[in-house]
DNA sequence: TCTTATTTGGGCTGGTTTCCCAGTTGCAGT
DNA sequence: ACTGCAACTGGGAAACCAGCCCAAATAAGA
């Protein structure tokens, strides 16, 4: 996995009866070797994104290591209740995952709630630098429409 | 590529039925080395352009660029929704491409709709100083009769 | 007019993507 | 525990598409 590039690229795929897909071969070859398992997320509605293990890992262990600690120094006595809240999340939030043959990928139960697609219907599969996501066709117009203005002042706000 | 001259003039082209046109030598010489890649961007409705890696580096990647950078040094983690939508915007805009022999390129998923050019359909092909772009024939006639009339004051404008 | 270069059209091939079928597993009801 | 239904998995086959190449047609130049 080329570490250092990012991830780019779209593409239209159509979400089979079984709600499997096929992943692009550019896109599974940056985000993991062969045979490794990803991390099927829900981040965003209408989108599930793809992430290599180590680098989810990473990402949420960062946080989650830093709430543990909090609990161990007793700092989240008072706010159980929120902490329940954030392990019921890390359950549901996340699934390991690994491609079947021809790069496929079929969508668990939970997940196919979380996409609202239906069997038939057209996904973009998209580079989002770090990941890969996968979109219903309409929630990613209008994800577009909504962001695209944005796009310079985003650039220069994370490069600056 | 002499970097120091405007890219000019305009040839017709036709769609073949495969999306695929032909790129006249003398834009292509003044674009890139033979070989290199070049990179197509969707920037105004109607149109694609075609620019120089280098040159659209100078724009673009210099920022980008810098962020790819600042996440290896780990400096972005936690801004990390921020670089996913940074990447997102990326993958639907701009796309690295390198020509198939004979100049050809094949305009990719994506961007054929975004151009919206049926095949066997007429477009423009125009230097635009900086740039290459290719324009549906109806949107370059329309785009024309709206700026043709500020030609003067532009040019005024920018020597001035 | 003849030669050369460019543009356009189409065939072929190998890799992707989609579709289809069969075996398997899991669950529920008897 | 057995049976039947439904969902999931896997693999094969067909369809599709992009890239590579060649050849005809057209334009340009000598």
């Amino acid at each position: 996995m080329a570490q250092a590039d990012f991830i780019l690229g779209e593409f239209k795929r159509k979400l089979d009866e079984r709600y499997r897909l096929s992943i692009p071969t550019e896109f599974v070859e940056s985000l993991t070797e062969q045979g490794e398992e990803l991390i099927l997320v829900k981040e965003r509605p209408g989108c599930l994104s793809l992430w290599n293990s180590n680098q989810w890992q990473g990402k949420l262990d960062a946080g989650v290591n830093l709430v543990r600690a909090k609990i161990e120094a007793g700092k989240l006595a008072g706010r159980v209740a929120e902490v329940q809240l954030l392990g019921r999340l890390l359950s549901t939030r996340q699934r390991q995952i690994k491609l079947a043959a021809k790069n496929r990928l079929s969508i668990p139960e939970g997940f196919r709630e979380f996409l609202k697609a239906e069997p038939d219907s057209e996904l973009m599969i998209t580079g989002a630098a770090v990941c890969v996501e996968i979109w219903r066709h309409d929630a990613w117009l209008s994800s577009l429409e909504e962001n695209i203005p944005q796009f310079q002042g985003l650039l220069d706000q994370l490069s600056g």
